[in-house]
DNA sequence: GTTATTCGTTACCTTTAGGTAAGCGACTAT
DNA sequence: ATAGTCGCTTACCTAAAGGTAACGAATAAC
């Protein structure tokens, strides 16, 4: 073991079970997608949902959007209407994820200059 | 279409590019768990970071060092010891990394309180 | 009756991440 | 000569994520 110096970024063991937490909630493919066309929308239906995540299925859309219901990200909401439609939103939890997206897309900024040269 | 209200997070291309960066990243089960070793370490060995890195595998551990400093997040250096011995630290650019650890710690904390209730 | 819409589900397949176990090259110590 | 250390690599396997294609229940329009 050759430490060196000690830098100021100790973490406790709990910090390191939220860290694993979140990571593991918004990793995937779709995830941010998803969040964020709520964001930018507000509401949004299933079919809605299918089209502004270009590319997901209907199965894999399902999948994600249980996943973010059971975390309390979003809500589901059946509409009476004929045929039957589904209203996704946002929980004001969900609001919470708004600094990790602004410091993943500061730091992503950063790197893709660092590493690409390209600043866009 | 059921666009409701306009949120002040719209995010341009570019800016959904570097999330995307960013997460392909930092994703997986060691990205973060080595990067903190190393913060806390400033210097490790690759045996070092195969002990502090519980239950990683060297193939692993290979793969996931050759990609962070493809990425410029490691620097590897040789040393001419007997028998060689390789050392990794982070480079300035790593710290970048700091407000998104931040960032997503406090979200995990509060998800956590949010979904299980426990504040720990 | 036939077709369409909406919100899914089901069965099946491919790709990827990650784990298991073993070995290799260079060197040292005994 | 044999065994050990270090930093990997290789071949193989498993499990999970995700894609493809089709279908189903409910309702309505033609």
């Amino acid at each position: 073991m050759t430490a060196t110096c000690e830098q100021p970024l100790v973490l406790h063991k709990e910090k390191v079970l939220a860290l694993k937490d979140a990571i593991e909630l918004l990793s995937g493919k779709w995830k941010f997608c998803i969040l964020l066309n709520l964001y930018n929308y507000g509401t949004l239906r299933f079919k809605d949902l299918q089209e502004t995540s270009v590319g997901i299925t209907p199965k894999v859309l399902s999948k994600e959007l249980q996943e973010l219901e059971e975390n309390q990200l979003i809500t589901r909401t059946v509409n009476n209407t004929k045929p039957v439609t589904v209203s996704y939103a946002l929980t004001p939890h969900a609001t919470e994820i708004q600094p990790v997206i602004n410091a993943l897309v500061e730091f992503g900024l950063k790197h893709r200059m660092k590493i690409k040269g390209t600043p866009s």
